[in-house]
DNA sequence: AGGAGTTTGTGAACGCGAGAACAAAATCCA
DNA sequence: TGGATTTTGTTCTCGCGTTCACAAACTCCT
């Protein structure tokens, strides 16, 4: 998908190109705007909003830029308006259609999970590949074969997926989503998916997120560097 | 907790300071070793392991020199040293001890979850506020009170814990996760959490991870740049 | 109307991480 | 033994993201 300008050197132009660290923030900030908009606030400022979300205020405020100017000086944001923004920037000001595939442990607390369709997301349908567990109510849907996986991503009008599989079956999975047409995953199995140009994979690892903290809590026990200049092993 | 070397300006010593995003990625090498160790294989090069990640493999080789030339010019790495050695940074040769609080949809999910103990960790103790939930069992554990926090976290010696309670109970839960002495928290409610120096944070949103998937497949839908030179709204 | 106070939007400096490229070190083979 | 081959460890460069700092823009009060 190499699509490149005829006149490639000037920067010209409304550069749409809106930074992958801004977007991984934006959600929060409509978290925040959501909480805030609840508690009946009208206009925050972006110290504000930096105290709701955790996000440094400048930095705050050039994400915000992006999108355009959006704020008043000497004011601020005004709350509902930046929301709606965002959620169009987004893409969340309508619901998306969403599977799940792999309907053990995670997969039913996902399907039973409430706060999707509140943030964009509508669960339409949940798929397993053991026969036994097919036709089971879970809420207000029932699990559907693999089999169906191509009628269903046509019906639904379906282009993103959660996996909620073992690891090993993880990347069969993978590739039958993409050849319905699925084009965005987000994967919870712990193996490397291997997918074409076009498509996006978003990973979820719980063991990686604890192993993270163990190496820093590891760090705290031994007290810094052990071999380093003569300076006791304190062992806190 | 700025403790910092008297003479300050010279980065001399062996500087143990490994990359945080090198850290995020020894646990998907350790993954992949344990992965070709089961294959039997006894040696792997850097090209290989890049191959198996899905990371570069100059970058997996800079990742791995920050703990020691532990590769062999011209051969690889050994598979089963190379394993031990990132455990060992990690800090995963040991199970760390986890608590969970919030036995919940996700919670229940995570305690029946059976990788953990194979990635360096196991959960010691379920924990929920809800009083008619205590004393349920949940495979080998039961599901024990608030009030036991903090004699659980003493004699099982926790300093990791996960929190899968709403987001509204959230900040509550942690300052006393913090006052019974654990440093380390992975925080699935989606709210900003406010802890102490001294103690990690990380957060697993599955709702972010949706909307950065929504964001990139409104761009895939409406292709490219609408408002930019002549060039036919194409809408693929 | 005008000055004081507030807050945004952004230019500029800086630091970190990614990746290319290559010299050094080891093996293999004749 | 020595040259070809493989593969690591590291240097160098580049781009992205973070943060500071401040002028511009707006409100409020007198
Ligand atoms: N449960 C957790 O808390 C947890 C935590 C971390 C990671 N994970 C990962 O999430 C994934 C799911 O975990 P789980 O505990 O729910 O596992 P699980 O075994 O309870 O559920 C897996 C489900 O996938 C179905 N399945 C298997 N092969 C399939 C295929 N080829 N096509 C369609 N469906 C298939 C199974 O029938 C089963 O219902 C695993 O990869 C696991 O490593 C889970
Ligand atoms: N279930 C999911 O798939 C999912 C997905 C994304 C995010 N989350 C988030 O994970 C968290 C848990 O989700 P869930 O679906 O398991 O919710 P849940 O309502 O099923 O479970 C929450 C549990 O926390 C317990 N609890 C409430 N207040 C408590 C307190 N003060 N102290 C101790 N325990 C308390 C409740 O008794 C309950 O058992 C929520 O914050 C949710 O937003 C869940």
């Amino acid at each position: 998908m190499t699509h490149m300008r005829p006149s490639a050197t000037p920067p010209d132009d409304v550069d749409r190109g809106i930074p992958e660290a801004t977007i991984a923030r934006l959600p929060i900030y409509l978290r925040a705007l959501t909480g805030l908009a609840e508690r009946g606030m009208r206009t925050a400022s972006s110290e504000q909003l930096a105290a709701a979300t955790g996000v440094n205020s400048a930095k705050l405020r050039k994400d915000l830029s992006y999108l355009g100017s959006y704020g008043t000086r000497g004011v601020g944001y005004d709350v509902e308006y930046l929301r709606y923004q965002i959620a169009r920037e987004i893409g969340v000001t309508e619901d998306w259609p969403v599977l799940i595939v792999g309907i053990g442990n995670l997969g039913q607390a996902l399907s039973n999970y409430g706060g999707f369709s509140s943030r964009g997301f509508r669960i339409v349908a949940l798929l397993d590949g053991d026969p036994a567990r097919v036709g089971e109510q879970l809420g207000d849907l029932v699990i559907s074969s693999m089999d169906d996986l191509d009628s269903i991503v046509a019906r639904e009008a379906v282009s993103i997926a959660v996996i909620a599989t073992p690891g090993s079956a993880a990347q069969g999975v993978v590739d039958r989503l993409v050849a319905a047409g699925v084009t965005s995953i987000l994967n919870f199995a712990p193996s490397v998916l291997t997918v074409p140009p076009g498509v996006d994979v978003r990973k979820v690892d719980l063991s990686i997120e604890l192993q993270i903290l163990a190496y820093h809590e590891q760090r705290k026990a031994h007290g810094g560097t052990q071999l380093a200049v003569s300076d006791e092993v304190v062992t806190l």
